[in-house]
DNA sequence: TCCTATTGTTGTCTTTAAAGCAATAGTGAT
DNA sequence: ATCACTATTGCTTTAAAGACAACAATAGGA
């Protein structure tokens, strides 16, 4: 028995949800199918799949299995491109996924770049501030906040990451530069939402944190339209340097300095973290990005 | 073609060197392996083994794809395993690994009852101090000091395993009781060698780390022999609460209490961990132990 | 409630792929 | 240089999967 075969004849129609349909996926009868999933049940000696005419759905172990099998599937298939593509010209498609923020200032100038030095790499990328499974075969590579998910994953520390508090000039001057952290908590806030929740302002005084935060004026996933509230004078926004370094150089908002430094977490290494599958950077297009933006950025 | 199969070939010519041989391993003609593996070589367009009639060996690709190869092949045993013996009594072989001291004082007594509970497990038990790798289908259940390896292996914590200085009554009488960690520095030292080397005698005063290690009489890994010279009044040893009870209820040894308690490394919570492989705990046998394991000592 | 369209299974034949076997060619050691 | 052993190749045999048709079962509509 080609137990490969079955199994992703299985999978297909766990998928589908028919053994007709996923039949005509694969071009043959479905009578095929069904023999080669009832084979597979044989040799595991348990149902996988309970069947009515209607409707296939799977079993309590069928289930367990489905998620193996396509693990397997998916390391397979990752194990042969390794092999396919080892020492030929980076090619294929190449999927980033990036914090948005970062996409818009950082990264997409660079894949410009990139682009016309590797022809062959067909860009696929996505931003979102969720961190997507990698692993999971969604994304080659990954840039986040934050830090190393697991051990099967590399983390390359690309630049900081920590937040700083800005106003604008119009915004001083109305109610006055705060004069330590703890005064915060009479000024108005702009929030950034991260996936985990609003980010409160938090200071560190000896040892001991404290919530400084203010109350909210506005709280949102999306950067550019808090800076812009934050130039018209609205409120104190807490955020990274690199998405306020446009503001800042025009003047457009200045940072706001204390005794005791502002973080918006308690865990002190807050940085950009480059994440790759430690594996495949055998693959020459994932090394190839992988090479190109860790120079390009953490020269910087 | 049958990729699985042909998987299976290359991995048994890769381990024995030889066609032949591992055609014989699975009684079919070396024609086929011959035949299967060159298959292989030509979907994977790479070329795996470097042949001659009298040596085979892998290419650089080859070792590559062999590594992959044998990740994968264990997946799948153990997800066929996982299925097969879903909802099935506990049975087959069992394996267990565990730090000496605490297999021979804790596990061993236990695995006997475990071993009326479920007879049809056969055990194997190997010692050791070293982690094997967890994973790589070498073991199904570890017990191992110090706090979780990675993500995929879940670790429960079974018992404190902080270290303490004990001495005989012999070599008080001899010395003198040691009236600060400080004094230490004066001492005989017989010193536990862990896998990552011997245990320093290391004391926090006011959050400052200071080592104060005594001249070492001995050094090893072997705790009984050290806990024998111990009781001879040759120095001063750092071992475990649950290695030295049967020492200290007899009161060949004493232990040693400072106003700034000892560590034999700085980070903190210093435990005895039970680990396994998260979805192997699906295996009933695996299960069935875990259970028995974490409730029969936890309690404790 | 009955009918019908759809879907999964089963039987039989055909096709494809792997196993078996014998012969050949190449390589390292004596 | 020869010998012994090993991988490969050509050909035949055997096993397994595909193809097609007929059948059985079920959910949905009339």
């Amino acid at each position: 028995m080609d137990q490969l075969r079955a199994m992703r004849y299985f999978s297909k129609v766990v998928e589908t949800g028919s053994f007709t349909k996923a039949a005509s996926a694969f071009n043959v009868p479905p009578s095929s199918l069904s023999r080669r999933v009832a084979d597979l049940e044989k040799s595991l000696g348990a149902t996988l799949l309970k069947r009515s005419t209607r409707i296939v759905k799977l079993t309590e172990v069928g289930q367990i299995y489905y998620n193996d099998v396509q693990q397997i599937l998916n390391q397979l298939a990752q194990s042969h491109e390794t092999v396919r593509s080892y020492q030929t010209t980076p090619m294929g498609r190449l999927r980033i996924s990036s914090m948005v923020g970062f996409g818009d200032k950082i990264l997409l100038p660079l894949l410009d770049e990139f682009s016309t030095l590797y022809p062959q790499i067909v860009l696929d990328v996505s931003f979102s501030d969720e961190l997507s499974t990698l692993g999971r075969d969604d994304v080659d590579i990954a840039i986040r906040g934050g830090y190393a998910p697991n051990e099967r994953v590399l983390a390359i520390r690309l630049m900081d990451n920590g937040f700083i508090p800005v106003a604008s000039p119009s915004y001083i001057e109305k109610h006055g530069i705060p004069n330590n952290a703890m005064e915060l908590t009479q000024h108005n806030g702009l929030y950034f939402k991260a996936p985990t929740g609003p980010t409160p302002w938090l200071c560190n005084m000896n040892g001991q944190w404290h919530d400084v935060s203010g109350p909210a004026v506005a709280i949102s996933n999306n950067g550019p339209w808090l800076a812009k509230k934050a130039c018209n004078g609205e409120g104190i926004l807490m955020s990274t340097r690199w998405a306020l370094a446009s503001y800042l150089e025009s003047g457009k908002l200045v940072e706001l300095k204390f005794e005791h430094e502002l973080a918006i977490t308690q865990h002190s290494d807050m940085a950009v973290y480059l994440l790759y599958q430690k594996q495949r950077y055998l693959v020459p297009k994932v090394k190839a990005a992988v090479d190109f933006l860790v120079e390009r950025i953490k020269v910087k």
